[in-house]
DNA sequence: GTAGGGTTAG
């Protein structure tokens, strides 16, 4: 058992690299035979204790545990305070308690240990308790227990007020308040555990500030959705009086500031803080990786990963988490793949957060064999391991599989949550299982009582309209108990638009336009209504509403992965360097394709292009630009995915069936919420979507 | 011998 301590090599080891050795070796001597004891190779009890600081793993901890008391060393105070340290880090409150119960005088310092392990370990409860033990020690809380008592209170959140206030009360008398730790903690207490930010912002302002208190208000701010605020507050500070340099922690603090419908004017201030850092710790890193991510900019997100390559940062867990889903975003496979290759090499698996991000990343960029391959190898599964995979399948079309796999997951002994609803449900509309989601709505609420969300209602909306129930879909919109939103009115003007329900398709269209004036797709696939049902004066109504509104069509855009770069094209594009043989390209596939009896469908074109493109080259849809790229810069029988960010059209899809066919390649297009998968003439949506 | 802010997957 204490094999590793004894090995004949240690002796000849200088002081240092013993801490090295020993959790090098941890893993490998496990397995050995324990090695005969030798007094004379024994490590000094020095390096013993030293050991102690560097975070071992619980087995090595209790290993040098049993040494030190075998040798009578564990009594002595500042070991029992080493040891309870070591084992806070490691989760086991259990040895930390009955340790600090050992030491027969207790000391502050000894409160101190025992309160931040309960704290970093989740027990505010326990902390506080301590805390208020102390007293009947004749131990005086000092400069640091404030900061740990207070940081349970942050834990416990609101309930924990009325103590915070004693707390802070009882360290205003010996006048601790002053103290810039005591201070800190005050501001995120005050955050965490008062409604209004007024009083963290009144200890703020009463106080000399470090980088930390800044930190501090920034992340309260950002955290209670005070986005303007807290990004306000990042500004003063870069531009205070007295400089207090950001660091990593203050772009990590901004960042929930920053999520979604961040302004670009934002997001390239923090970029301008990120540059002007002058030591880039990983967490700064890090949080702009996130910031871009969460920003829908996975292209800048990859480059910031890039240049943190080339500066010779060493990329962390916490950076592949967020760069992962990045290269997803992006269909960046090839960028994917090397990321990948670096987990495995790093040693970094078996990590449930980077394997569940390989799945989504994987799914994502159309290589669902991939995304298996990776779920089949992981050594567990958790509710986000499963929920990727049922949505990998969802998206793919594989409506049943997405069933079977969650019925798999139910087996397996978890439940599931709201999410993995969402996706089994969101599986379900788009292969047209009608009864299977209906049947799966129904246990969500009833048998695992979760209580439905908008996601929840739009996938049921959408499950309706889809399967030609257009009006069941809309009396579920009536009927459900929260004010529905635009994704909610948009799966049921799809409906309406396949099954050519033009009143309660109008009837959408209004809400919609009241939700969301600027959003083209709305717009369009009106007009794609009235077009169908040949209302061509209301056409040209909606096209002339769109003009006076100033609402701009999305232009259509699509990109393609070739070795290591992305490539763009927007339609009718002629700014890539290869134009030329790709219109040709496209011209020549295009003869073949009237060959093979394919016509244009003038419906669709006629309402995403202006008429006078309509036959020139303006009208070439983005994915079939991309599409021809990949033929021509790619080997016969490559398979091409493509990943665009409207719906795919009638027309493009009717084409790249027929492309498909005749180049005889498979193409994966990746719209805005599934996956086509064009081979042999046909898709794999069933053309239903 | 001990302390404050902050980054990761569906």
């Amino acid at each position: 058992m204490l094999s590793i301590l004894m090995r004949p090599t240690a002796k000849s080891l200088p002081p240092k690299p013993l801490s090295k050795l020993t959790l090098r070796t941890t893993t490998t001597t496990t397995m050995k035979e324990p090695q005969p004891f030798d007094e004379t190779t024994t490590p000094h009890a020095d390096r013993l204790i030293a050991t102690l600081d560097t975070n071992p793993p619980i087995k090595t901890l209790r290993n040098l545990h049993t040494h030190l008391i075998l040798r009578s060393l564990a009594a002595d105070p500042h070991t029992s305070i080493k040891l309870m340290r070591a084992y806070a880090a490691r989760g086991d409150t259990v040895t930390v308690r009955s340790l600090f119960d050992g030491i027969p005088q207790k000391t502050v310092v000894s409160f101190n240990v025992l309160i931040r392990s309960y704290v970093n370990n989740g027990l505010h409860r326990e902390a506080l308790l301590a805390f208020r033990d102390m007293s009947a020690h004749r131990a005086r809380p000092d400069n640091y227990t404030f900061p740990c008592a207070l940081k349970a209170c942050s834990c416990g959140g609101e309930g924990f007020l009325v103590v915070a206030r004693q707390i802070h009360a009882a360290a205003l008398k010996p006048g601790l308040d002053a103290n810039l730790y005591v201070g800190n903690a005050l501001i995120t207490m005050y955050f965490k555990c008062a409604r209004s930010s007024a009083d963290a912002r009144r200890v703020f302002s009463s106080m000399a500030r470090d980088v930390v208190s800044w930190n501090a208000l920034i992340a309260g701010l950002a955290q209670k959705g005070e986005s303007v605020e807290a990004v306000t507050a990042l500004k003063e500070m870069v531009g205070a009086a007295r400089r207090v340099e950001p660091d990593g922690g203050t772009l990590a603090s901004v960042l929930p500031a920053l999520t979604s419908g961040a302004s670009v004017d934002d997001i390239a201030f923090v970029g301008g803080v990120f540059d002007g850092m002058r030591r880039k710790v990983s967490v700064a890193w890090n949080a702009m990786i996130a910031a871009y991510v969460n920003n829908s900019m996975p292209a800048e997100a990859l480059m910031i990963f890039n240049r943190m390559e080339a500066e010779g940062a060493e990329p962390n867990e916490v950076t592949y988490a967020s760069v992962i889903p990045a290269c997803g975003d992006h269909s960046a496979l090839g960028e994917g793949r090397r990321v990948h290759e670096q987990v495995e090499a790093k040693g970094l698996r078996p990590n449930i957060v980077l394997e569940n991000a390989l799945i989504g990343m994987y799914a994502k960029c159309g290589r669902f064999d991939l995304a298996r391959g990776v779920f089949k190898s992981m050594r567990r599964h958790d509710i986000v391991s499963w929920t990727s995979m049922v949505s990998a399948y969802g998206m793919h079309g594989h409506g049943e599989e997405s069933l079977r796999l969650f019925e798999q997951m139910l087996g397996s002994g978890l439940s599931p949550d709201a999410i993995a609803f969402v996706a089994v449900l969101f599986a379900c509309s788009h292969s047209g299982l009608l009864d299977e989601g209906r049947g799966l709505f129904d246990r969500m609420v009833h048998k695992y009582r979760i209580v439905p969300r908008l996601e929840h209602f739009s996938c049921m909306v959408d499950l309706f309209g889809r399967a030609g129930q257009v009006e069941e879909a809309y009396e579920l919109i009536k009927t459900m108990p929260m004010n529905p939103n635009d994704k909610i009115w948009g799966a049921l003007l799809g409906g309406c638009r396949a099954h050519s329900n033009t009143s309660i398709g109008l009837i959408a269209a209004d809400e919609l336009f009241k939700l969301s004036p600027k959003e083209s797709g709305y717009y369009v696939l009106l007009s794609n209504i009235y077009a169908k049902a040949e209302k061509w004066d209301k056409v040209e109504t909606v096209r002339n509403v769109m003009k006076i509104r100033g609402v701009a069509k999305a232009p259509g855009c699509s990109k393609v992965e070739l070795g290591k770069t992305v490539h763009t094209f927007l339609i009718g594009d002629q700014s890539h360097p290869q134009s030329k043989e790709i219109y040709a390209e496209l011209d020549a596939l295009s003869a073949r394709m009237k060959e093979a009896g394919y016509v244009t469908l003038t419906e669709s074109a006629l309402h995403d292009v202006e008429e006078e493109d309509k036959e020139g080259h303006l009208a070439v849809h983005s994915e079939k630009l991309a599409i021809a790229f990949a033929i021509i810069n790619t080997e016969p029988g490559t398979p091409i995915l493509i990943t665009k960010n409207l719906r795919i059209c009638d027309d493009c899809h009717r084409a790249i069936k027929v492309i498909s066919a005749i180049a005889g390649r498979e193409i994966i297009v990746r719209d805005t919420n599934r996956f086509h998968r064009f081979e042999l003439g046909a898709c794999s949506c069933g053309d239903y979507w």
